[in-house]
DNA sequence: CTGAAAGCGCTTACAG
DNA sequence: CTGAAAGCGCTTACAG
């Protein structure tokens, strides 16, 4: 590929100058001068290195992203958000999937860490995810899940507990007589947080009501499995509230392989809220996480933390919180829409 | 961040021989040395600037893809399996989503180059994408979808006439009186393909068939929204094999609002055979694209014609069919579950 | 086996 | 307004 020095042979001119044309600055350059080197670029099909830019501009206009299943919807929609929120500002995000696989998570960082991205959006695997590489690289990390207080990164969530809270105590308010919980891995940070949800909203129930938890991992596959097992009990829950939207898919299939009708003798809400949720049969009673507003505010954050690396102790210091909504529609038996 | 100089320093060393033992060649460092320089790159956290070395070693060990729409499953599959592929070869994927938006295609298609991947894989949203600056970088391309026969790329994809007409065909056999298909949109290449194999199946059914034809975008709610007046109509058709397992699940999301029983009142058949297509309500019978056979399949040709460009005219010749299959479930008919 | 030096393709003070 | 030169952090012939 032509490089400056090309561009610059052609032009009759120097590299400064291409660089001075292609950036709009730090010097003026004459119009003659800048049409020359254009026409030169043009022909030439000049386009500027990244790489060898990167270097010596100190920047790489990168924010890198690590998801922990990019075959799961909420994240797929969540990177959509994040990108477009970056592409706003002119930076390009880098996508890198975990497939829930520890190992490749730690593999991501480290690529990010040498690739020397600006700034970093993390939903980590883990609870507490290792951010020492990033650390010693003093690159910003904003982490979209709940973090330790004194974890060197940022973080910004909903109100796990209070949406939780929100999900049960609509079914509470529904009259059931017994509802249950299907939460993720029984000892994680983020189940903790539906629990205690779950349980004030029976606590504050004001009348007898059998309550139960049970966990599965997120995908379909396992939820499924678990509901089938739960679900086949002669004490099975009348409603079922999930930590998460695909868990929730899984409840619905494995309600459907047993033959149960959903609201009628099951019913359901999930958690997340992507678009597809309004899709499933029936459409699905959720609690919507407001993916575009946590992506724009994510990328806002990181990037004025990597521009203006003086306040790196403030920013690690940043919890900040989103609102939910809970959002109602067939699977729990209020609408039929 | 710790150089490599900082490391030679610490040392005792030079920066070349720094080089030698983080590659492990070319030439030869003695055991004590390379301790050495090992404990001091640990003492310093030292990490390998990639921009740097990719800039001096002429390659960036980075594959590209590009993808439609990172929120819809099958591309979220895919480009997990393609991760997973590139990193078997040491190689980082950076994946770009165009969110259905041929400007954030073009964009990626100029970053990409500009950030100098090794070689790119590429879901187009265009049925002729514009190849010309990856031409010019000489980065070679693979294709998953149907391209021209002279476009500058290589192409992998399954026989998507042939695999439409074994679903059309499956529910031709199943002996409804009318079959309709759930397209894309109209002119497209991919839905011409489509419309060729239901048509070649409606004419080998040797008897009187019904068939019709709509269109819809690839989400499922634009499916939802073109099934919805579709199955309104009195001679709405008894089963619908639609383009895509998002339109699918559109289709049955629009039988689930009209109180439509599937499979008892309508049959549907989707396509691509995702995972999560198991866990539809019903579980839905699809055309199952060998996702993880692509993809390590695609991974291999394009590595190779990284590594070898002499070879590049050859490359631009490949035109490779992968094989499909036919996963039969409840949604059409035959089985429950 | 190891070091000094050139080069990858940019950007940016420094002179003019 | 423009050019010659140093520097970003690596890799790799070239000498020794």
């Amino acid at each position: 590929m032509a490089t400056g020095r090309d561009v610059a042979q052609l032009a009759g001119t120097s590299t400064a100058v291409v660089s001075y044309v292609f950036n709009n600055g730090p010097r003026n350059v004459s119009p003659a001068t800048r049409e020359r080197v254009l026409a030169a670029a043009a022909e030439l099909n000049y386009r500027p290195n990244a790489l060898a830019r990167a270097l010596s501009f100190g920047r790489t206009s990168t924010i890198g992203l690590i998801v922990p299943d990019i075959a799961n919807p909420y994240f797929g929609e969540l990177a959509r958000a994040l990108e477009d929120a970056a592409m706003e500002r002119g930076e390009l995000l880098l996508i890198g999937d975990s497939s829930l696989d520890p190992e490749r998570e730690r593999r991501h960082i480290a690529a990010f860490v040498e690739r020397r991205v600006d700034s970093v959006v993390m939903i980590s695997l883990l609870d507490e995810p290792d951010f020492t590489a990033f650390e010693q690289a003093s690159t910003p990390v904003i982490a979209l899940h709940p973090i330790a207080d004194d974890a060197p990164a940022a973080s910004l969530t909903i109100d796990y507990e209070l949406a939780a809270r929100a999900a049960a105590a609509h079914l509470v308010a529904h009259d059931f007589d017994s509802i249950g919980l299907l939460n993720g891995p029984a000892h994680s940070v983020g189940a903790g947080q539906h629990r205690r949800g779950f349980l004030a909203a029976v606590g504050a129930a004001g009348r007898e009501l059998r309550h139960d938890e049970r966990n599965s991992g997120t995908s379909r596959a396992d939820a499924s499995a678990v509901s089938l097992r739960w679900l086949a009990e002669p004490d099975r829950p009348r409603a079922i509230t999930c930590a998460t939207d695909e868990q929730a898919y899984g409840v619905l299939h494995a309600a459907y392989l047993l033959g149960l009708r959903v609201p009628e003798d099951l019913a359901v809400i999930g958690f997340d809220g992507t678009e597809h949720s309004e899709y499933a049969v029936p459409p699905l009673t959720t609690v919507r996480q407001p993916i575009r507003a946590i992506a724009a505010r994510a990328i806002e954050l990181v990037a004025e933390a990597a521009a203006e690396p003086a306040d790196g102790a403030d920013f690690t210091r940043v919890r900040e919180l989103a609102g939910h909504e809970l959002i109602v529609r067939a699977s729990c038996g209020c609408a039929r829409d």
